[in-house]
DNA sequence: GTTCTTGCAAAATATTTGCAAGACG
DNA sequence: CGTCTTGCAAATATTTTGCAAGAAC
């Protein structure tokens, strides 16, 4: 069993082949990235089995959904989400149009009136990253 | 010249029939809401002539658009972007499924690694709101 | 043999553009 | 006349589902 495959069973995942390559594309990423970067990195794959897959890795935790503006759904691989499902913070650049992660930066909470539960938070930062500036 | 023209003059945009329909319908909007919301509030109206008309009130600055992870393209209201372009939070409930603008709440900033610029910051709480909870 | 997974095709949803007619100045 | 605006139709982009064949157990 493999790091991918031992990933997936502890996540409650069985690991199937497409699980298991999708997996190894992404677990290295500190970009975000979309359904179709996927499928052109696994031509010979089916986009509707990418895109279950992708869901099926997000409703167990595995990745995190990023809305940037951009019209398309990004996702990012989780690493921070033992305890709860917050996010880190991310950088999206007008320039080189990829956004990143910024793992090791909290996001700050802030004081919202009596009656909102609050179960995540997004917090986007947009300009130039730090290569193309 | 009315309210809905003055506005528009001041910030450069000819008032047109459609512009000034258009920011009637949402000048008092304390929700976000999208060109398909227009759509339902404008039926008669072309929505290629609304989505123009919103591109060209965002690029004026009278509209924000906000990314709350739906998948449509949501806009609000600007009344805060007198000096910069920093946005107010908001607040997206999982139960109304609508996104609120927390007009008098504050985006908390944080420190970004040098060579960052930042133009833009986006923070969107998910959760269930007041009225929901 | 029953359930789960996958690929293909197609539907559904949203956004965006081309173009010509009309309005405006 | 020349430019801007609008409506209609259509293109594009993206996500999502139905269904049947095949794999897994």
């Amino acid at each position: 069993m493999n790091n991918a495959e031992f990933h997936l069973t502890e996540h409650g995942i069985k690991p199937t082949a497409v699980r298991i390559l999708v997996w190894q594309k992404i677990a290295d990423q500190t970009e975000t990235f979309t359904l179709s970067d996927m499928q052109n990195q696994l031509p010979y794959m089916d986009k509707s089995s990418i895109f279950r897959t992708l869901r099926l890795f997000k409703e167990h935790h595995l990745l995190h959904e990023v809305a940037d503006g951009t019209g398309q759904q990004k996702y990012c691989v989780c690493r921070c989400c033992n305890d709860d499902h917050f996010n880190h913070p991310h950088f999206y650049c007008y320039k080189c149009k990829k956004t990143y992660c910024l793992e090791d930066i909290f996001v700050p909470e802030l004081k919202l009136p009596a009656n909102f539960q609050i179960n995540e938070i997004e917090y986007i930062i947009k300009g130039i990253c730090n290569n193309c500036s």
